[in-house]
DNA sequence: CACCCGATTATCT
DNA sequence: GATAATCGGGTGT
């Protein structure tokens, strides 16, 4: 198994939001390893006014102005984290992908405790339930997650260009035209609200 | 230092 | 389907 490498990263933002999809997230948790395919993502960049790093750097976004690769966790809504991986191409100063549901693969017995729930449905089908599900929170911000550590991605098959659906992203107010929410069509665990 | 509001979820009807 | 819960970053006094 292939870890993703640093050029995976450094492309256009919107291309690796696609090109995440169907990859395999790895969770290293109490000598558990904790697995789960990508199913839905969102593309955000600088020049993007629903992107936290549209106003410029500050102290909670600068992961995403930092090196490829690497881990953007945020904190929101008083409850909940949000796992993005940094991407873009050398000329952008800042952008990433915010991952927004997973298909749990391995580890399900662990992940339906740390839910607090068996319905496999509802153990990953949210930007906040996925980082709850792998026991990720603010510890996690800028790690790299192109190195074996507790948190990384391996390689998988590109999902084809007609099983890819393109939506509006979800809960912002501006930049609502573009088409930047990714996901994998006919999948159960995409929720299905706005498929 | 106070105030406002958000890339959401759980719960109850 | 509607609504409350809940914390900290960002902005401005």
């Amino acid at each position: 198994m292939k870890l993703l490498n640093r050029p995976f990263f450094t492309r256009d933002t919107v291309t690796v939001a696609k090109d995440l999809l169907g990859k395999i997230i790895i969770r290293k948790y109490e000598g558990t390893v904790l697995k789960g395919m990508i199913v839905e993502t969102e593309a955000y960049t600088s020049n993007d006014p629903a992107c936290h790093a549209f106003k410029g750097k500050t102290n909670r976004n600068c992961a995403l102005f930092g090196e490829v690769g690497h881990a953007y966790v945020y904190f929101i809504y008083g409850n909940h984290y949000c796992l993005n991986f940094v991407a873009r191409t050398n000329d952008m100063p800042a952008g990433g992908v915010l991952i927004r549901a997973l298909e749990p693969i391995n580890g399900i017995e662990t992940i339906k405790k740390l839910r607090k729930t068996n319905n496999i449905h509802e153990l990953t089908n949210g930007p906040g339930k996925l980082t709850q599900a792998l026991a990720i929170d603010r510890s996690f911000n800028g790690i790299d997650i192109t190195k074996k550590n507790d948190l990384y991605v391996i390689d998988a098959p590109l999902i084809p260009k007609n099983e890819i659906g393109a939506t509006s992203r979800i809960g912002i107010t501006n930049g609502q035209d573009k088409l930047w929410r990714f996901i994998i069509k006919n999948n159960p665990f995409v929720p299905k609200h706005r498929a």
